[in-house]
DNA sequence: GATTTCGGCAAACAGTTGTTTACTCACTGG
DNA sequence: CCAGTGAGTAAACAACTGTTTGCCGAAATC
């Protein structure tokens, strides 16, 4: 860390904070692609030209709310795979997982549902990259399991893809819903995770 | 149909569908969300003013093109569960169906991938209540599959969300896929469809 | 304690935004 | 053939956009 001293850099990066905060808090309510500068300084109580202090460009702070998001995501992956035991279990507990996070951390939530497929490339490609990464974890974490003992490679990506997309986009929904809703998501998730789990205990290896 | 008479009306619709392909082609570059309706008439080759003839917001035209891009989509679907026969020749017709179309109707699917979490409200509930309808076709047909014969509602719905989720994300990948990903892409839709096939044979109905 | 560093601000810049106004003028119905 | 309808226009509007400039003052360095 380039760390000058204290009170300086402290400071700086607490705005450095509130600014990405501000842009969370407005993409609430609008894309990515609509966002404008003035409208994130002015949200975050800066000047316009402070903005310059801290990015280059929009972008730039896009693909830092990338990685904050993403970051929080890797953190709740690894507590749904840690819990081992029977498989029915490992279900019901990795979809309370996600719901869990879905409430604490909704708006990186929103921001990576919305901005997975939106208008910014650069934003885009940074989510893309970082799903990457993830399935690659998954696909790892479903090496070790029993039941997929002596699959390929590439069926275990695939698996993985498949469980990986069904998460974001159950996140997704959730993120969206009220109290009641939320219930029949997590409903219908966890029978949909036990179908591709009877699949998997069914598949034809080789 | 409330046609006044000829030449007047069918201008007037020719001026609107310039609007919307305009739309549809600044869309490629950007979310709704961010599209300004000066843009759209400059890109259209009309004055501003004009644009009020047809709109009465952006939002207004963001819901028409959510109507035409899942007409086609609602075309498609039919021609994939039309062609009865094996299961799986069923998933390989499905998948190039689905390849066609996205060819065919780049922008259109661009669109509903990138709007369906986008940062516009009624856009997003439109393309939503789209989805519903959809879900609740796909589920009709798959009740009538001898597979699925005893399966309460419920687990039908179930079923047709995973169908509808998996397809719409993958003519999401493909839309922004060059002609290699294509193979690779739909290899792994066949055999992510083809594990829930198998999921779905050795479901315990009740 | 003097000097440099640097986060943040106010002001100004040329462009752009959505919307309204009054206007044309080709097409329409009688 | 003639009055009326209505799609499209040009011009003007205040408000807003991203970016640059010079400056202030507190924290950091010596």
């Amino acid at each position: 860390m380039s760390q000058t001293t204290g009170a300086r850099q402290a400071q700086k990066q607490l705005s450095r904070r509130a600014l990405m905060d501000a842009a969370l808090r407005l993409l609430e309510h609008q894309s990515f692609s609509g966002l404008g500068m003035r409208e994130v300084t002015r949200e975050a109580g800066m000047s316009p030209a402070g903005f310059y202090r801290h990015f280059r460009d929009l972008e730039d702070l896009g693909v830092a709310l990338v990685e904050e998001a993403v970051d929080s995501l890797h953190a709740m992956i690894r507590a749904a795979f840690a819990e081992q035991g029977e498989p029915e279990g490992l279900i019901d507990h990795a979809v309370q997982v996600i719901a869990d996070h879905v409430r604490e951390h909704r708006v990186h939530v929103r921001f990576i549902a919305r901005e997975r497929f939106g208008g910014v490339r650069r934003v885009r490609e940074a989510i893309a990259a970082e799903l990457e990464r993830f399935t690659a974890e998954v696909a790892e974490a479903l090496a070790a399991q029993p039941v997929s003992a002596r699959w390929s490679e590439a069926d275990l990506r695939m698996v993985a893809e498949l469980y990986v997309d069904h998460m974001v986009l159950t996140a997704a929904a959730l993120q969206e819903a009220d109290a009641e809703s939320e219930q029949r998501i997590t409903a219908t998730a966890r029978r949909q995770l036990r179908l591709i789990s009877v699949g998997r205990r069914h598949w034809a290896v080789g």
